[in-house]
DNA sequence: TCTATGTTTGACAGCGCTGTCATATATAGC
DNA sequence: GCTATATATGACAGCGCTGTCAAACATAGA
């Protein structure tokens, strides 16, 4: 509790330094010595003040995850995996959204990053869509020589950032759809301005256009993510004269779905009988709603926790390049084949 | 950026003493000097390290916001809250959620306390529900003298909390729905071992005595405040045999209250049309779902927000009284007067 | 045996700030 | 004008740790 690094060092009989360095876990430390010291410090519950270490090394052993407010759900799975992976490696944690509203001036931007970093330095920042897309903000960590990590970022260049493959997700997706045997999809896009949107929507079409399947345009209706904007593209979708009408529908995430669920319910459309449905990200609503949600599990938590990792190896094994995790297809009950197949 | 203190004083031709003094807003600064340093330092750019701050007055500038993952639609309200009053107080926010399965035994608690605080010595603790009523946390935190604030606890004595006044705003809410004209009105109860379960139920029976009306035990059920006990919940309600079935539907969040509208439209019935529903909390969701969702807005960002203020207060202003903060019935579009009536 | 190289350890300064205490200066009271 | 009190400022140590550098010791090769 109170013991510092002085008293385990007289106890153990060596230096302070000596006692640093078991700790740190750095190397030309003979083998007993270090074995003693790590006995000692544990008997006395002994663990380093990082206020002290912080100062004397200037790192700060703070990690900060920073966004700008989207799906708090969103954040939330990132911020549970950055914080597991901070327990591994002996950071912390410090969470710092940033209101930017829609557009800002490259000089708003650097400000309010600049405010926050100001404070506290952090060794390294987590950005999050739509930040991680902004050249102001990506400077302005620069300029303090902060390492940052981006997730899901548009480019993925000059930066480490960590991403999943939207589109082969969506196109896999969409081939499961096909081969249940749709051949009418409707596809509720995201919102414009984040980066997934676009990647979720090429990988659909391209399942289309390999089956040679035509996608009126009628059947792709522009959502932004929220239930709210499923409900009006579900809306929009089901009520399409019976030839365009959608046998099913591939929504470009869970929220959106929910929506689905929620409109074939007012419209006496059954899911699956009447209308398969299948989401993106395989959120906790995704196995809540009923039937279950067939959907893409995104790994959002490990997008965080691998961010995190990335952030505490030493700069010279940071690699620049995109980190690229794997998706998974979730298959539960809401897709079935449909009507006379 | 890379300013110090003694750069300040340097430049302003007084001591680091003075600086640090007008830095921290202490008395016994004249006027002209105070301005004068305040001018310095923001043209330098200036702010503290918090490290060396930290280390010189062993305080560390760090709230940590202490939580075992119930809804993250809960916590990250009472996070942001507690950000937006850590910016107005110079602190900054460690997130630590402590998973502790149901019943562990104090000791592992204490554990997991001791874990996070002895590398991190922050300077305040927000408890949320359950673990703001684990004594052994308690203990935990005041052996290492943090101050710790508490969000909705159970027994609000004996330190300082924050909390709302569930009963009553139970008992306005069914007030409305008994003006609207419902008698027979189902209720969905939350989770057992949360401290606004009770408080809730107690408010709508209350309201129902006073109107004089019978609740039968089958129109009161058992939810956990998941979407999924919410569906399960709904399916008892709306299947129960004509003269027991509830033409309205009082649910204790607004998570399952939204199952209750899923459940209803996968039985064809209308809200408000031919049920009413209204939920507890006003998350985003309430304002997505159609209909909007009639519920009790619960001032959790200001929760997590009173919470920081009172942790950064003096000691001596720190009152161990309970905060009780206003709510507000939120009254949207899915309460309408039952049919026939 | 002796130097060359590697391994293990410790002394010491100092990171940037604040607390303590001493000092200098202003204000009031007689 | 002179002490008594309040106000304003600064000198200095030191918070607990790590970086630097030097010293002590071990091992290998000639």
């Amino acid at each position: 509790m109170k013991a510092t690094i002085t008293d385990v060092a007289k106890r153990a009989g060596v230096s302070m330094k000596t006692v640093s360095r078991v700790l740190n876990n750095e190397p030309n430390v003979a083998r007993s010595t270090r074995e003693h010291v790590k006995a000692i410090a544990s008997e006395l519950n002994y663990s380093p003040n990082l206020a002290a270490r912080g100062l004397a090394s200037s790192k700060s052993y703070l990690m900060a995850l920073i966004y700008d407010s989207p799906s708090p759900n969103y954040i939330a799975h990132i911020q549970r995996g950055a914080i597991d992976a901070c327990r591994e490696t002996g950071y912390h944690l410090v969470v710092e959204p940033i209101s930017l509203g829609t557009n800002k001036t490259a000089e708003e931007k650097s400000n309010a990053i600049r405010l926050v970093m100001n404070r506290l330095r952090v060794d390294g920042v987590i950005l999050t869509p739509p930040l991680c897309d902004s050249d102001a903000i990506l400077e302005t960590l620069a300029e303090y020589q902060i390492k940052c990590v981006r997730v899901s970022p548009k480019n993925s260049g000059f930066q480490p950032s960590i991403t999943m493959d939207n589109e082969t997700a969506a196109f896999e997706m969409t081939e499961y759809l096909l081969e249940t045997g749709h051949k009418k999809i409707g596809f509720i896009k995201g919102h414009v301005s984040h980066a997934d949107t676009m990647e979720r929507y090429r990988g659909f079409m391209r399942a289309m256009e390999k089956a040679g399947l035509e996608t009126p345009s009628c059947r792709t209706v522009q959502g932004d993510f929220t239930f709210h904007s499923g409900i009006e593209a579900a809306r929009l979708l089901l009520s399409l004269k019976e030839e365009d009408r959608p046998t099913a529908i591939f929504s470009s995430n869970d929220d959106m779905a929910a929506a689905v669920y929620l409109v074939a319910g007012q419209m006496g459309i059954s899911v699956p009988k009447d209308l398969s449905v299948c989401g993106f990200d395989d959120t906790p609503l995704a196995q809540t709603i009923y039937p279950p949600l067939t959907t893409v599990r995104q790994p959002i938590y490990k997008m965080g926790y691998e961010a995190v990792h990335q952030l505490a190896r030493k700069p010279d094994d940071l690699k620049d390049a995109a980190n690229i995790l794997d998706f998974e297809i979730k298959v539960r009950d809401s897709v079935a084949p449909p009507e006379g197949s």
